[in-house]
DNA sequence: AGCACGCCGACT
DNA sequence: GTCGGCGTGCTC
């Protein structure tokens, strides 16, 4: 047998790449309890395979005691790959003389403990992922090829004898050289130089000049060993809480120690960023780590430039725009408990943290927690599963919870914290509706928005525009024939977009060049339909010519440092006209907006999808959110078509708690979370019939599995033709699954899942589990 | 997922 | 006559 029959994509480095043991060599050597023991090594394999592997142990010593969470190489089909140890068993199922044996340890010390271990293996059977798929992407990627973990010695600063001995006062021309010899001389184990940057600021120069001196030398640390430095030297006093903030504050550190859920339902501004901090501060001051989930990192920028300034610790940050590197240091720095703080994005609820004391998921109610694709988890559900597991508090964090969140809360199941009250003086702003049914529109704005909004911009107050729809306009048609421009590979009309200038479809990316006539008759009048926020952004400025105008969306924002370039004009006042999608209702802030219009969401009153209601009451009152810091109020005015609407009503009346009892009543009538749970078997294919076949024949299955796996109670709704069937050149179908209670499903899921991987699909064909569905798309 | 083995069309 | 299509099955 050839002897590098490595696979192509692993990297193959020197140090672990040995030769491939002769097959035949292995089976015949039979192993001895001398040298193997009885120990059968059970090892999950990085592929798509939902069971477990048994090995044999290294023939040589292994270097390290065998221990679940070790990256072990072996040999797997004719190649080799990475894999991890879960158990040690005494016996297998298997013919022993077909067991191969591990042929290296990757790793000096697990990678994961039994608990991280506890964690993904739930998760990987609660989402019927195969369990090496889940355990991969719980892990930095590199380490899914066998390289070995990065250096893991901690580059730091240290004073040397004379910088331990020579008078500070010396210094006292050079009072940051000062400081820092002082800082260093506090740590004689040593200072580790990231910490120091994080507290102190660029450095760089005064450290160079203290060591040209000769008082401080680098050095290396080893993990665990850094200690906390004092407070950064920027750090802001925390401003006083209020009642609820230090009620919520004290019930969530007195449930230290313990499982337990808690949903912060603080309205935007009432100061959930501090109660966050004053939680993460008495963790760390208790010698414990923390962990906070994001839904994006971009968007919380000040959240996490707020945590630097104000926490001691170390934070490592972890999402998905960092490099490789980068991402895989900050994720030792958390599993070897130097980290006190991980901030992160989804895939940081796995990150070991081997002090765990406290997890907050900030803006819980956000979709992008749940992963859409692959491995489809729920970082907030996760969160919650993982603090039971640690036995530690876990407070998810929203102005506008999920509806099943607040169900949890109203059955005290989670406490239900409430912030109220905007910090400050500030008023919550106000919601009223605009009824623009045969009203004439300029740019989309009825004349009492446009007065209004003169109003507020002859007072020196800026304004905010939400439209949520990118391009010019939505259609292009042809007055003559009706042509209209839709998608060749998609169930969907092209968006007309002038800078740059094409007909683009929003949901695969396919574009083309306008055309000046029409492409089926030749006609000359092809005219634009709709408004879109580039439209509206030309319409605004004859309609206000002496005023500033920003459009932040997408397409504004694809330059790098653009949005930046944009808030920052903002801030200064040099925009009074704020206009975008719903870029805009997420993570910035816009004190001097005292006017929101929202102009037009009629469409999302009547969308198919049964959280469409939901996500459309969060996106008003999150937008809303944005205005009216301080002491100037905000002010909502939302034009609709649909006044009597009940989500609206009931939105105007009560604010979300309102709209949100009306909601849960109506998923109780229907049957559907949190009252029920669902899971969504999505296929697709070139041709339209094959998935819903595929989908049909996954139904004979599951109705013949519902008795077997003793799940009364299961019903299966559909197939049906996605409902926008065709996407990308692919037609999608879907099944859904629902149940009343959530232990039945999984019964059923269990038997049917593997089932539905046997069953024939034809070629192109491909589908997958969605357990807790979010988008019904 | 890879990567083999295995049985039917157009080619050096 | 072969090279090669992707259907099917296996990986301890």
């Amino acid at each position: 047998m050839q002897s590098n029959a490595g696979r192509p994509g692993a990297r193959q480095s020197g140090r672990i790449d040995g030769p491939v043991v002769d097959r035949s060599a292995l089976v015949s050597r039979a192993p001895t309890p001398s040298e193997s023991g009885p120990a059968i090594l059970r090892v999950a394999v990085a592929a798509p395979l939902a069971e477990l592997f048994d090995y044999l142990p290294p023939v040589s010593p292994a270097p390290v005691t065998l221990t679940p969470g070790l990256r072990l190489l072996v040999p797997f089909g004719r190649g080799r790959r990475v894999g991890m140890l879960l158990r040690i068993a005494s016996h297998t199922e298997q013919d022993p003389a077909r067991l191969k044996r591990v042929e290296s340890v990757l790793d000096a010390r697990p990678l994961l403990s039994p608990a991280d271990l506890r964690l993904i293996e739930w998760a990987a059977a609660y989402y019927r992922q195969p369990i090496g798929e889940a355990l991969f992407t719980a892990l930095p990627a590199r380490l899914r090829d066998p390289a070995p973990v990065l250096d893991e010695r901690i580059p730091g600063i240290q004073a040397t004898p004379a910088g331990l001995t020579v008078a500070l006062d010396a210094l006292n021309r050079a009072p940051r050289q000062r400081d820092l010899l002082a800082l260093a001389r506090a740590a004689p184990a040593g200072l580790a130089l990231a910490d120091l940057r994080a507290s102190q600021g660029d450095c760089a120069a005064t450290l160079r000049a203290l060591r040209a001196k000769g008082l401080i030398e680098t050095c290396h640390l080893a993990p665990g060993l850094t200690p906390s430095l004092p407070p950064p030297v920027s750090a802001l006093a925390g401003p006083a809480l209020n009642a609820d903030q230090q009620a919520a504050v004290n019930a969530i550190l007195g449930a230290l120690g313990g499982f337990r859920a808690f949903l912060l339902d603080g309205v935007t501004g009432s100061g959930k960023t501090e109660v966050y901090i004053r939680l993460i501060e008495a963790v760390i001051a208790a010698g414990g780590q923390a962990l906070v989930v994001v839904p994006e990192i971009g968007l919380t920028p000040q959240l996490r430039a707020r945590f630097i300034q104000r926490l001691p610790g170390p934070v490592a940050v972890l999402h998905s725009a960092l490099n490789a590197r980068e991402r895989e240091r900050n994720w030792h720095r958390a599993a070897l408990g130097e980290a006190t703080l991980v901030l992160g994005t989804r895939s940081a609820v796995f990150v070991p943290l081997p002090r765990l004391a406290l997890i907050l998921v900030d803006e819980e109610h956000d979709a992008s927690l749940k992963q859409q694709e692959g491995f489809r988890y729920s970082a907030r559900d996760l969160a919650v599963r993982r603090a039971q597991l640690t036995g530690c508090p876990v407070v998810l964090g929203s102005a506008t919870p999920a509806l099943e969140t607040l169900h949890n809360a109203r059955l005290d199941r989670y406490g239900w914290l409430k912030l109220p009250e905007r910090a400050g003086l500030a008023r919550p702003p106000t919601i009223s509706l605009l009824d623009i049914r045969d009203q004439p529109l300029q740019a989309g704005l009825s004349s009492v928005l446009r007065a209004d909004m003169r109003t507020e911009l002859a007072a020196g107050n800026q304004v905010l525009l939400f439209l949520n729809r990118r391009g010019y306009a939505p259609i292009l048609t042809c007055h003559a024939c009706g042509w209209v421009g839709g998608c060749p590979h998609c169930d969907a009309r092209l968006t007309l977009h002038l800078n740059p200038r094409k007909l683009w479809c929003h949901h695969c990316g396919w574009s083309q060049p306008v055309p000046s006539l029409c492409p089926a008759c030749q006609g000359s009048d092809l005219r634009r339909l709709g408004q879109g926020t580039e439209r509206l952004e030309d319409n605004l400025r004859p309609l206000f010519p002496e005023v500033g105008i920003a459009r932040i969306d997408r397409d504004s924002t694809r330059r790098k440092g653009e949005l930046d370039r944009l808030l920052g004009a903002v801030s200064r006042g040099e925009i009074q006209i704020l206009l975008g999608t719903q870029m805009l209702a997420k993570g910035h802030d816009f004190p001097g907006v005292t006017l929101v219009g929202i102009l037009d969401l009629d469409h999302a009153l009547y969308a198919s999808d049964f959280r469409a209601p939901e996500r459309t009451a969060q996106l008003i009152v999150q937008v809303a959110g944005r205005a009216g810091r301080a002491e100037r109020p905000g002010r909502v005015v939302l034009q609709t078509r649909h006044p009597e609407h009940p989500l609206l009503q009931s939105l105007l009346r009560e604010g979300y708690g309102g709209f949100a009892t009306v909601a849960l009543g109506e998923r109780r009538d229907a049957e559907l979370p949190p009252f029920a749970h669902l899971a969504l078997v999505r296929a697709e294919a070139p041709g339209a019939s094959e998935p819903l076949a595929f989908l049909r024949a996954a139904r004979v299955l599951a109705e013949g599995l519902i008795e077997a796996a003793d799940a009364p109670g299961v019903h299966l709704l559909g197939p049906i033709p996605a409902p926008m069937e065709r996407r990308a050149g692919r037609y999608r179908a879907q099944l859904l699954v629902q149940c009343g209670e959530r232990s039945r499903l999984q019964r059923f899921l269990a038997h049917w899942s593997p089932a539905l991987r046997g069953l024939s699909r034809t070629k192109g064909l491909r589908w997958s589990l969605d357990v807790d569905p979010q988008e019904m798309l």
